[in-house]
DNA sequence: AGTTTTAATGATAATGATTCTCTTTATCGT
DNA sequence: ACGATAAAGAGAATCATTATCATTAAAACT
């Protein structure tokens, strides 16, 4: 469990809370794993599939098996240390998560494909409705297809 | 591109709609097809794989193959006939889509399953503040998830 | 420290959904 | 009816993900 903060370029408050998580786990942080880690913090913000962090890791770790990358990834979301979702092209992409809220906003580029990230959140408003109806809402994920601002430029 | 309307439980004013923007298309109506398109109308608002509409396709035309299901979904899809979205397990899963507004909000039930759909849409607003910052929405997906009355109670 | 137990890795095979290819069959316009 | 074109069906190919299994590394326990 010991880390080498100096490796990573990433706030300390949200440091904290990666390893806050990975301690209350009963996970172990082997050198691959930690590899995988380091990646997704360095590409904080980005979305990134299993094949791509799989390169990336390969740059510090020249052995590591697209096997170990995949359980890596899917231990590090089961203990909500990565964010994992489906976009479209059916492969599924990790990000870091940050916090606890559980706010999963999207807006992607239909013509660059780019992912940027939406900030606002009035989706308790629905969900309390649904909740008024019985449900429970333990999460949501709101996606918008449309044109980033360089695309719709162009267009 | 002649169709029986007696086959299908459909109520009048979405069946038009459907087969508007078939006619509006340069899409051919093929026996194949007529059955792929039953199946779909037969299961307004549920969200069927795949392999659900083979199977189901089958019992009509029982030679159909799945690649042939494939490419009707894909086709119908294209000119906005069915939705197509991909929820959680890794498979597109196809559902009638009404109407024109794009709106595609479901709460997922982790316990049972269950997909419900959620009518309310106060995402417009949403919309707005991204399109003062450049963007151009042109869809929007929102998914909950939790846990349906149903499975809600037992717990 | 040495041994045993347990967990993690890496390579590769298996799976499963989707797409592609190709030959045959059906449909359309003339 | 005829030739051109599109669609169907079967099965192979692909691609991401998961499972298997032998090997290695890391705890745990003397």
């Amino acid at each position: 469990m010991l880390i080498d903060d100096n490796q990573y370029q990433v706030r300390r408050g949200q440091m904290k809370t990666v390893y806050q998580k990975i301690d209350q786990s009963e996970y172990r942080l082997t050198p691959q794993r930690s590899v995988v880690l380091q990646v997704m913090i360095e590409n904080q913000g980005h979305h990134l599939s299993a094949e791509d962090v799989l390169q990336e890791a390969r740059k510090k770790s020249p052995n590591i098996g697209i096997a170990t990358v995949y359980r890596t990834l899917e231990k590090l979301a089961s203990i909500n240390v990565l964010y994992k979702t489906m976009f479209e092209g059916g492969r599924y992409r990790y990000e870091l998560s940050i916090g606890d809220e559980h706010q999963h906003h999207h807006i992607i580029c239909l013509s660059c494909g780019s992912i940027t990230e939406v900030e606002d959140d009035l989706l308790h408003i629905l969900e309390n409705k649904l909740e008024k109806k019985g449900f429970r809402v333990v999460d949501h994920e709101l996606k918008f297809y449309g044109y980033c601002p360089k695309c719709n430029k162009k267009a």
